[in-house]
DNA sequence: ACCTGAACACCGTTCAAGT
DNA sequence: ACCTGAACACCGTTCAAGT
């Protein structure tokens, strides 16, 4: 973790942490798929085999460049009086942060590590869920509920972000055969709500299932 | 698409088809990762460049590939007499159904061809939720809003089960200063729902915000 | 302790050449 | 029309060798 006690790294020396940060670098600028070790060896100008000396193989190196994505994430700010409103904002604050970066998503999530990823939100939403007077049972439901939810959005618009051209735009695939002949519903499906209004739309339909008004 | 017609192929000629069906049998028995051109060719029984040939350079390969895995994943049966079980049933089969093949699932994303996977889907429920009474846009967003959380159920699952160890569990990343010392709660949140019954949770929640009594 | 160079077994892709 | 073989530019990884 840290460098030995009290010694100045020498001129020109290669350490773990420069290591792992040209690659997350290498990620950010150009891409998961541009991380490889030779471009990254010489982006640091020594040979390929220096990175195998102080990380390891690849795995090890996108491990390392894992464990630094999920910590540079981690801040969620939260907004808002009332429990539903800053469990809506922090929501909506953390998708939005993901999808600046959809390449390092990729990386956390191609290493099945996005439950890692979302703890941050968790912590929030628990303690959001809690001041709203969720207890126990129900409020481990409501939070895995909307977590998933959150979840699932999220890698979606990663996806069609990180996709060089979408196949076929799911909005073209309807025909009125599909709908009935209701061409006001196939108007609708045709123009779909955009991810952020939809996304908006389902969080307040859990969240207020979950904090709302008794249902029955 | 058909062979030259009244043609037989001749004996130990190569088709395309035969190539698509080929790379999916590979994918099927040993992963995404493990189809390559190469060991492709080597199963077919050809030299690499055949492949080339027929279908074209990778990405056309799993382009036909991706539409075989839509095609065949497309029929989905649906159960039940009212439409809010019917919506159930299908999502959980839907789910089910992917779930036993995640590989098949991963091609169809990396594509960023989701949304055309789950199209099938679409259908039904525009028509379930149709017979449930909801019109225009209210049907509309409602499709969308059960869609996105499905789809991001199986992403999740596909990824956990594809990712040969999981890093950390996260219900092992709880501590009681998360919880400010309820302990129930923390027992619950290290012991959380299973993945099916937190799908069944979540959607009959936005099943019933969309088809039951009017909210308020 | 730290780093290099050569080597190996793999990739995808192109192209001239065969039948 | 259909297929092969050789070649090129890339991968990840190992290992002996240098300082």
């Amino acid at each position: 973790m840290t460098s030995p006690a009290g010694q100045a790294p020498s001129r020109g020396a290669l350490s773990p942490d420069e290591v792992v940060a040209g690659a997350l670098a290498l990620v950010e600028s150009e891409g998961l798929a541009a991380l490889t070790m030779r471009r990254l060896a010489s982006r640091l100008g020594v040979a390929v085999t220096a990175i195998y000396w102080h990380v390891g193989d690849k795995a090890a190196l996108l491990d390392a460049v894992g464990d630094r994505i999920i910590t540079r994430l981690a801040a969620v700010p939260v907004k808002g009086d009332d429990p539903a409103t800053r469990i809506m904002s922090v929501c909506r604050a953390w998708r939005r942060r993901l999808l600046e970066q959809p390449e390092l998503v990729a990386v956390v999530h191609a290493q099945g590590r996005t439950a890692e990823l979302f703890q941050p939100v968790r912590r929030v939403l628990v303690r959001e869920l809690t001041a709203a007077g969720l207890r126990g049972h129900d409020a481990a439901v409501a939070l895995q509920a909307i977590l998933q939810f959150v979840t699932g959005s999220v890698l979606t618009d990663v996806q069609v972000a990180r996709a060089p051209s979408q196949h076929v735009a799911p909005e073209d695939l309807w025909t009125a055969a599909d709908v009935d002949g209701a061409s006001d519903l196939l108007d609708e499906l045709r123009h779909p709500l955009s991810s952020d209004e939809l996304f908006d739309y389902s969080v307040r339909r859990l969240v207020g299932a979950a904090t709302g008004a008794p249902r029955r």
